[in-house]
DNA sequence: TATTGTTATACTCTATAACTATA
DNA sequence: TATAGTTATAGAGTATAACAATA
């Protein structure tokens, strides 16, 4: 590949950030595994340092993950010590998540050590690039997650135009 | 969760990245799923225009997924009549892969449908934002995928900088 | 009756090992 | 002997269906 461009025509991201997110995955799995983490486990620490004390199905909801597979990520998150299930007081049903310290903590080396893994993947970026990526990134996920059952009506409509 | 910032203390782009490549993937699904597509047949795809006649170990290589599962994707591809392999005349081991007339105008057509699926997705951002974050996006996979080995070899030291 | 969480299970994706053919 | 591609197969990851407890 002589300095390829993935993806010009029609210039989507798409395919980029599938390809993107693989590649820092990929060199992520090796760095989190003296943790005892996976990449998943990570989205999901992450999720709940912001957003501590949420219900099992909110946080399925964020991390647009089946609820029934939120059930074996926590098992594996709790039985390492790094969350905590509380059965709610107002609604016995339900069980509000929280991060543990030593989650917190956890969570802390864990940023610390894909250090070397953004090295490598973002290597093409420049630091002031770099912050620029991930400044938009995360005014990207910041927003509400929440709109999709509004988005899809308009699915047909957004089709047509191009 | 009220506008959440996922990742803040160590500013590392890797969960937001593996975040939001996840929710494109998801609604990306649902919209080339009538084209006869999968996300990562896109990905194929789309490094195969830029860098048609390479090899599968080539392909292999530069998608990051390994060589036994190019075969079946190729498969799938060559199925459709989206992608041809030629016996390679220099090398008869080898085969060249190259993206057909259909398999180009089918790219196409999935790179417009996928509107849709960036609107909903990039919502947070405006149009200038997310013409960066394309930019962004793919002068980072632009960069040389060639390095991983040399880069590995530095992983020790890096991880001790934080 | 609807909702939260759980289990069991099937399906997809991915990685490992052994094989064929060319070099 | 080494490399390109293939097959078979086991392991993760994910989704679907049925269930228990609570509202």
């Amino acid at each position: 590949m002589s300095a390829p461009s993935v993806g010009q025509s029609e210039r989507r991201s798409g395919a980029l950030l599938e390809y993107l997110a693989r590649r820092m995955r990929l060199r992520s799995e090796s760095v989190l595994a003296p943790l005892g983490l996976r990449p998943r486990h990570l989205v999901a620490l992450t999720v709940l340092r912001d957003a501590g004390g949420i219900s099992q199905q909110a946080l399925a909801s964020t991390l647009q993950i089946d609820s029934t597979n939120v059930v074996g990520l926590l098992n594996d998150l709790e039985a390492a010590h790094l969350v905590e299930r509380r059965r709610s007081p107002e609604d016995r049903r339900r069980h509000d998540v929280f991060l543990t310290e030593t989650g917190a903590s956890r969570l802390g080396e864990a940023e610390c050590a894909l250090a070397s893994a953004e090295e490598e993947v973002l290597g093409a970026l420049d630091p002031a690039e770099r912050d620029q990526l991930y400044e938009l990134l995360r005014r990207a996920t910041s927003g509400a997650p929440a709109n999709c059952a509004a988005a899809v009506t308009d699915e047909a409509e957004l089709d047509a135009s191009c």
